[in-house]
DNA sequence: ATCTGATGACTGACCAGTCAGTCAGTATAC
DNA sequence: GTATACTGACTGACTGGTCAGTCATCAGAT
């Protein structure tokens, strides 16, 4: 043990790469194309990330396999990120943020309830849940507890302006007596059988199979059906 | 380098107890409260974990901090738990394996479906909502993903039960009229807003507090107003 | 020749799990 | 009743392995 001595003659001898990247760099020019690199390899970091995040969490996951997952070298990842976290943080954020816009473009359409909830229902199904912006709610799930800042970041720049949003709409259908009073206070309903389609298809899938888009259209049914008198 | 020392040389000098117990043996008897006093630790252990594994997640919970925690030495977890990820389970197990038998036994009771769902929120909220099983829900939704057999455990002994329970109810009550047949595919659908309040709780609360109970009645609300024709 | 992005061996910290040693409490001997 | 031997629950220092983050060095671009 000790080694009290810094420094070693390491004297790695040339070695083949690994045969990691192919260069295109005959079609690109100058400095743009340096850029594009620098875009892809970032990109492709993210992506590696994403993937082994998604199945082993953010404890678990190693920064060595998230290199070779994105074909670069451990450290290259420090010139992109400042450290593990940074790297956490910045998927999320970089996945999440647009949702929200498109909410709100949603919710500025006047249309009946239930109309706008099927419209809703199919962007879920289309934009998140067959996408990887599942797995990065699935992240935000399971991980955002122990980062406070995260959830924070998403209650403001996203979850707010998508509640008040579905909110605007719920209040515009209560005047029109399509839905109860009640429910603007709680649009968590409508979203909930979409967050449980994602923990169930991580834990359960494969002992039970969830058609997620029945599911979500049968409760929509449910909760917009005309109804008897309030 | 080497110290290619075999096991044994143990050279620290022992030094006195720091005084750690308070032993209550006086008011005990015999073999009994020696049982007692390792169902105690036992218990205490758990506790602990629950309160760790709770804010840290599995993976970044230190059984150091877990035997601080409970009062004991590293050491005496392992005389009661093979290795962290049996306490882990251990701990699941034992708290979530009862739920199944009580949601099968209201399911029993023939009664409208309006009154059933309210006692299941009742149940929800007193049983599993304002108590530590919260905490246990909630770890199984964080940590589930890793612990493959941890999930088929959960969902052969309660999950599926609990699922088979509520068919049955909603199968009884679609005969009657009350739901729609749709329903009785997706019992996930009466309890995804209880999911939704367990996340909602461990991330957003501080930004925005959620009335559960409310919540879930204007769900059943919702779900099984009187409605117009099938 | 120089500059910059990239590399990967290395270090230091950390922690699950181990095990030699301790001691309160019990049993047996006298 | 007291002394002595025994037991096993409990302790915590230690080991071995892991991994985030660093940095001396390299190679391609200009």
């Amino acid at each position: 043990m000790t080694t009290a001595h810094p420094r070693s003659a390491r004297k790695t001898p040339r070695r083949r790469r690994g045969a990691a990247l192919a260069h295109r760099a005959g079609s690109e020019r100058g400095t743009g194309a340096r850029e594009a690199r620098s875009a892809a390899r970032r990109e492709a970091i993210l992506t590696a990330a994403l993937d082994e995040f998604s199945v082993r969490g953010f404890e678990a996951t190693r920064l060595d396999d998230v290199a070779k997952r994105a074909g670069v070298a451990k450290g290259t990842i420090y010139l992109y990120f400042r450290d593990k976290e940074s790297l956490f943080q910045e998927l999320i954020r970089a996945m999440l943020t647009p949702l929200a816009g498109t909410i709100e473009a949603l919710g500025a359409a006047d249309m009946p309830i239930k109309a706008l909830a099927e419209r809703i229902v199919d962007l879920f199904v289309n934009e998140v849940y067959e996408t990887r912006r599942k797995d990065v709610i699935r992240l935000m799930i399971t991980e955002g507890r122990r980062f406070p800042t995260l959830a924070e970041f998403y209650y403001r720049e996203a979850l707010s302006r998508i509640i008040a949003a579905m909110r605007a709409i719920l209040s515009r259908a209560a005047a029109r007596g399509e839905v109860p009073e009640g429910l603007i206070d709680f649009p968590q309903i409508i979203a909930a059988p979409g967050l449980v389609a994602i923990i169930w298809s991580g834990l359960f899938e494969r002992f039970e199979p969830l058609d997620v888009r029945k599911m979500m259209k049968t409760h929509v049914e449910l909760l917009f059906a005309p109804r008897r008198v309030p």
